[in-house]
Parts: C-alpha cells; structure tokens; sequence
DNA sequence: CCAATTTTGTCATTTAAATTTCAATTTGAC
DNA sequence: GTCAAATTGAAATTTAAATGACAAAATTGG
C-alpha cells in the first residue's frame, strides 16, 4: 500500500470520483473525527447510498474494506486528539497558555447552549410552543441584524404551519400584524441590543391590542418583561468583538423542533407538500424541474 | 445511566474490581484513544481474557456492551469541571441522564461547536477572511431556510465594511453579482440539504467567471468541491426531526469575528457610523431620534 | 483445608457487518 | 437518440462480533 494518508485518498475522489465516490467522500472528510464510531452500513444509511458502495469506494481508495481504512486513519492522524473530550482539553490548555482567546469562546458558547437546552424545559418553552402549534396567525419581526434571524425562523415554521408572515417595516407600518382582525394571532420578536426602537412599538403596541408576545432577546432587554409572555434570553458574549446573536438560531430550531413534537406526525403530509413546490417552482440539485419532468 | 464519563467509571474499577476486570480497566484507560478503533473480541485477546468477560465488563459498567461504551466515548466532554459551572454541569447530567432525546441534541450541538472553531484555526479559514475582510465586493447568497441565514451574515458584514450584498433572485436573475465588472468580487453560499438548483447555477456561472466562492453546507454537499475555493462543512444532525443549519449561524458569526481581527481597530469607526445612522432613521430604544433632538 | 460464592472461559447461538453475485440503472461516446 | 461501459443497489451469502448457558476455576470466609 502506497504512502498516501487517509485524508488525501479522499481529497482525489472528492473531485475525481463517481456520483457515489463523491458523496462518500465529502461525508467521510467532513466527520472524519466520527468515522471510527462508524459503520460501512451506518454511513450508507446516512448518505443514502447502499451498503456494497461503500465497502467498494474504501476498495477503491486502497483498503480491503472500511475495518481496513478505520485502521489506516489510527496511524495516520496519530498526533491531533480524537475524542471530543481532548479536543476540548486542547482548546481549553491553549486558552490556559494565553495562546487562544478562542477557546474562551467556545467555552462560552457551550455554557450558552446548555442554558438553551435549560429554558427548553420550562413552563414558558411549553406554552410558547402550544401558541406557535396552534394559534391562527403568527407574526415574526426582528430588526437590524436580527432581521435575518427572524426571517430565518419565520421560513423554517412555514414549512410546518400556514400563515405564518415575517413582519415588515418597510410599509412604514405594522397594520398588517397589528390590525389583523383575527383574535387568534401571536408575535415573536428577535431583538438585541441596541434595541430598536421598532421593536418596542411594535411590542407595545401589539399588548395594547392583546395580542401575546413571545421576545428573543438578551440579558440586557430592561423592557421585555413587562411586554412580553414569554422572553427566552440567550447569551450573546462569546469574546468576540462585539455580542453575538447567533445562539438564537440555535433557540429558534430547537423551538422549531419543538413546534414539530407538538403538531404531530401529521405535519410531515404539509412538509413534504412545501418541498413538493420549491420543486415546482425552483427544483432541487440533480433533478428537473416537475415542469421538464412533465415534457 | 449514571453521570459518570467513561474514564471516571473505569477508575473505579481499577482498583475495586476482580482480577480480569482491573486487567480491562487498566488496559482500557491506557488506550482510551484507540478504543473506538477496538472491539471487545479485539481487546480480549490482546489482554488475554475471554471476549464474554469484556461484554461482562461493559455491563457492569452501566453499559449494555462495549459498543456502548464506545457510543458514549464519542459524546463524552470529557468531565473538566472547567467547562461548565456547577449549576449548568448539574443540567448537562440530567439531560443526559433523563430526557435521552434531548440530551443527546445537546452534546451533539457541542461537538459541532468544538468542530465550528477548529474549522476557525484552518488555512482554508484565514484564506476566506482575507478575501471577506481585502476584497471590493462581496456577494452572500442562501435561499429556502438558508436565506435568513444569508441576510444575517451579510448584515453583520456590512457594519464592518461597505459593498456588502444580499444576492436576490427576485429580479429572476443573479445579473448584479455575476455581472459586475469589479474584478475584485467573491461570493459567499449558504446551502443545505436539499439543495436549490439556485445554489448550484450560482455557483457554476460564478467559477466560470473566475468569481471566488466560499461555501457554508453541510456534510452532504456533494457539487461543492469542484465549484467553491473554501468549502466549511457544518454538523447539521441534533436529533432533531429535520437536519437544522443553525450552526451556519455560530460559524457565521466566528467568521464575521475573525475578519474584525483582520480588518484591525479602525473599522470600529465604521461600526459607529453605521450604528449612528441607525439611530439617525429608525432610533433606539431609550433615545430619541436625532432628527427629534435637534427641535 | 473445605464449601459457598464469585468469577471466568468454552462452546453454541444470535445478531450485526461485510461481501458476492447479478440485474437494473446511469453515464458517456458517437 | 442508441448502444456499450461503468456504476449502483437488492438479495443472498459469508464473515465477524456480541451474547447466553453452563461448567471449570478461582476466591473468600470459616
């Protein structure tokens, strides 16, 4: 057998290989940290290519069989760590050494996550979830930075529930969340700091009319609680430059998820329907559009 | 199952256990990285036991079989008490302990943060916010779900720096990022699967124009390779109903971080700027507007 | 030392993983 | 479009790993 790592086997066929060979490869190098706890038949399953294809790309890259590549990779990185646990360790030992105002960061961002997980467990998280499962409408607004944030949550609960509206200023107004005339309507706000000034208004105004507020926001948010039901704060000092707003993403798909849970299996009918039009309308990589399908 | 990791667990037994098992303890705290490359067939004839007796041993572990073990090796944080406060370590156990489901989402986000800043140590990464931070124009594009994630990066970009651009198919072509006529332009696909036929033409037109692209996707994406110069692959799998790409946002952010560091203090003059016209049009929260201030 | 108990290994069985064969599908050249 | 070559998946087979039943060996307390 050649001198070749395991890593630059997969890089030829990355770019080289068959269909196949390229999935495999591209899944193999982007979890080459997992594939020790791996199968042939668990990545087969995973990638969605059969069992024999994987057994015969690791053929192809040398080896008599995945077993065989498992071993190759043991020699083959030998120096960097491989379990989570040390590579954690090593993040956390170059901090230690003033090397890494990074591993701080990470260190940070786990804490974060685990206080996410935490909420998800309060009275709060059940009830905001009930509302978004089964209230009419749902309105989502953030501003700024958090604009993306918002939109990024008002597309994923789109695909699980209808009426479901990203709220807009730029009407100039909010008439469309605010005067909707159904009862049954519930607001979520993405916010940070500094706070618009809009999502204030748009929070107050919003208690004025009775409608219920479900507020992302901050540690530093001194005027959610008297406007909001429920207020998910997250953290947002990571030793960066500046707070970061990025775990509420990470809130807002475990909410999603949650939101699925709570629809049922039945929801899969309405997401399988929704991918159904982006294909209509757009198409997915390697297939037509329905419309050549058709002709 | 306890709350104990794996090394905490084998320790016990090292010297409270019977003969063999104080032989398997031993062994296996010693090659604890190489376990995962392991079966308990494997190990019982390198220490000379009989393959039951290590099955035994991994029961009276807590686990069902060595396989286990290995399963829990891989998610294992590794117990450094550095990492969590009290209060949340207690959490991190009974997630792990109780709610499996959740538990499991939990450490899997972890990994995927640990893998998110190794990524941020690569020279892929340097390369990718250099071209962010130096180059003239730079386009961001992401479309279904990955669309707020797109506008969320380029938003925060654009505090740091001017020419910043949310790619819109609106116009029903990419006409004003492909056809630019800066030469200094790159592009930036937030993608996922599945994936948009969108992603992929952009992608094609913009190699075919020399236009470098960085890539954010998934383990999945097999058309990247060839098309994108830095390619970052994020965990996409947390157990969750559907695959979440809510650690696009996490990368996004280090990203936008670490083309702060390679931009340097001055920008923070921009940042303000930015931050100040703001509040010359929509206003922040506690403040009037300047145009009120002025009357 | 002996008997009760625990621990361990042998062998048969079950379960999971890898491999072979072969047919179906896809790809690429013309 | 058509055909040959290459690629891939389904089903059956082989091989390896894990488990269970039970007997042999070791340990413990007297």
């Amino acid at each position: 057998m050649s001198t070749k790592t395991v890593k630059q086997r997969l890089n030829d066929y990355v770019m080289a290989g068959s269909k196949a060979e390229r999935r495999i490869a591209t899944f193999m190098l982007a979890s080459i940290a997992e594939l020790p706890f791996d199968t042939a038949a668990s990545i087969s399953k995973r990638i969605g290519v059969s069992e024999p294809t994987v057994g015969r790309f690791c053929r192809s890259l040398g080896y008599q069989n995945f077993k065989a590549l498992k071993e190759d990779l043991q020699h083959d990185i030998g120096g960097g760590p491989w379990l989570l646990g040390d590579r954690l360790k090593e993040f956390h030992d170059r901090t230690k050494s003033g090397d890494g105002e990074q591993g701080r960061g990470l260190e940070l961002e786990i804490a974060s996550l685990v206080r996410i997980y935490e909420l998800a467990r309060t009275e709060h998280w059940a009830r905001a979830v009930k509302k978004l499962a089964r209230y009419r409408q749902i309105f989502v607004a953030g501003f700024q930075t958090e604009r993306g944030l918002a939109q990024y949550f008002a597309n994923q609960l789109q695909y699980l529930r209808p009426n479901v509206h990203l709220v807009d200023i730029a009407g100039g107004n909010f008439s469309e969340a605010l005067l909707n005339e159904e009862k049954s309507t519930a607001l979520v706000i993405f916010e940070a700091r500094r706070y618009s000034r809009l999502s204030e208004l748009l929070a107050k105004n919003a208690k004025s009319r009775g409608i219920p507020l479900t507020l992302i926001t901050d540690a530093y948010c001194d005027w959610g609680h008297d406007l909001a039901d429920e207020m998910f704060v997250v953290r947002t000092e990571f030793n960066m430059f500046w707070d970061s707003t990025a775990h509420m993403a990470n809130l807002a798909n475990l909410l999603i998820n949650s939101v699925f849970k709570e629809l049922g299996p039945h929801v899969e009918q309405r997401l399988n329907a929704v991918t159904r039009l982006h294909g209509d309308f757009i198409g997915y990589v390697g297939e037509s559009t329905r419309q050549d399908a058709k002709s």
